[in-house]
DNA sequence: CGAGTACACCTAACGGTGTTAGGCAAACCG
DNA sequence: CGGTTTGCCTAACACCGTTAGGTGTACTCG
């Protein structure tokens, strides 16, 4: 049975965690204080020390919890069994992941907080979607590590300009089932 | 004749960008100060504003001058009349763009530094670079706005990719070519 | 050529940041 | 009940971007 304490303190964890993240939404990602944090919680700064070792270790929480929620949200997608409708739907899934939530994007995705590295921890966890997204694209019949890599630049491509020029349309997002067609037409015409 | 002093007040001007770029390149596009910048330069941070209104007139000022060197990369570049080659050209030369200053890139096309809005007079510029790579992809056959914005997506997701995994290495420039045909096989089958 | 002005640069300081040190009271454990 | 651990505090440090105000030098003009 888990410490009443050891409960309590994983709860405030997640707390900071859950605030840390509100305020990324309001003022972008890097546009948040560890002061108005600890106010968001009821405390004083130093007393977040308690908590996570930096600032950084902040982030490293988020990058793992961004990280999961992307993987509980691949792994709950419905499949088709269909090639091309399989690799449309996890397109689909994955920029419209990025979009609904463009500081978690940046965190996951582009190197955009100045000092910060993921832990190995943390990044052991990003792997783990690619690795399942691989599991994805092998199902299609696409299974060359080129060909994943172009995959991963289409789709990440299209989720930055979305979120970078336009976060609030659909100009890049209604381009998606469109550039699927394109990869398949390539990649399964030329299979090796 | 313009005055010598403010000629001498543009190099300064210059000289202090020049710092910036420099301390940029080592630490990061955020990770400077500009007491350092200052140093840099020999004088005290205070006296810079003589010169920019503020540490985000700094980074303008290097939003207008990398899109300005993008600007005139692409103008230099060599225009081989087969709609295939300038494709290709025109790609490896925007991705090879990014990748030899990765900070240029997130200043340019990644919405990085926290606040920063470009003014609109640099954004002018860059607005200017999409302009000609409109007219080269027209004259390669590629006419709608669609297709632009796929390619948009697909060479920053190259460059992308590259720099944020793999930034000493070719991984995803490698794959520019084949990026190019899978693109121009789509479009200029379906040309409208 | 001397007086007056504009300019380049300085120091001091403000409110903000992440972070450390040290203290005090409540909660837990033997 | 006594001792230890925990949770949170205040005070302070070094650094950040930025503003105010002062000083000497370089230029302009009568």
């Amino acid at each position: 049975m888990t410490d009443r304490r050891a409960r309590r303190h994983e709860a405030t964890r997640q707390e900071i965690l859950d605030a840390a993240w509100r305020l990324a939404r309001e003022r972008g990602l890097t546009g948040w204080s560890l002061r108005e944090v600890a106010t968001e919680v009821g405390m004083r700064a130093p007393s977040l020390y308690g908590y996570f070792g930096s600032k950084e270790a902040i982030y490293d929480a988020m990058f793992a919890e961004g990280s999961a929620q992307l993987l509980a949200r691949t792994d709950a997608m419905p499949r088709p069994a269909d090639p091309v409708d399989l690799l449309r739907a996890v397109a689909r899934e994955f920029v419209d992941f990025c979009v609904a939530d463009p500081p978690r994007y940046q965190l996951l995705f582009l190197r955009v907080v100045p000092g910060f590295v993921p832990s190995p921890a943390s990044y052991a966890l990003a792997e783990e979607v690619l690795e399942r997204l691989r599991g994805v694209l092998a199902a299609a019949g696409v299974t060359s590590e080129r060909a994943v890599d172009l995959w991963t630049a289409l789709v990440t491509g299209l989720a930055t300009q979305q979120v970078s020029n336009d976060p609030d349309g659909t100009r890049w997002t209604d381009l998606v089932d469109h550039a699927v067609d394109m990869f398949l037409a390539s990649e399964l015409a030329t299979p090796r």
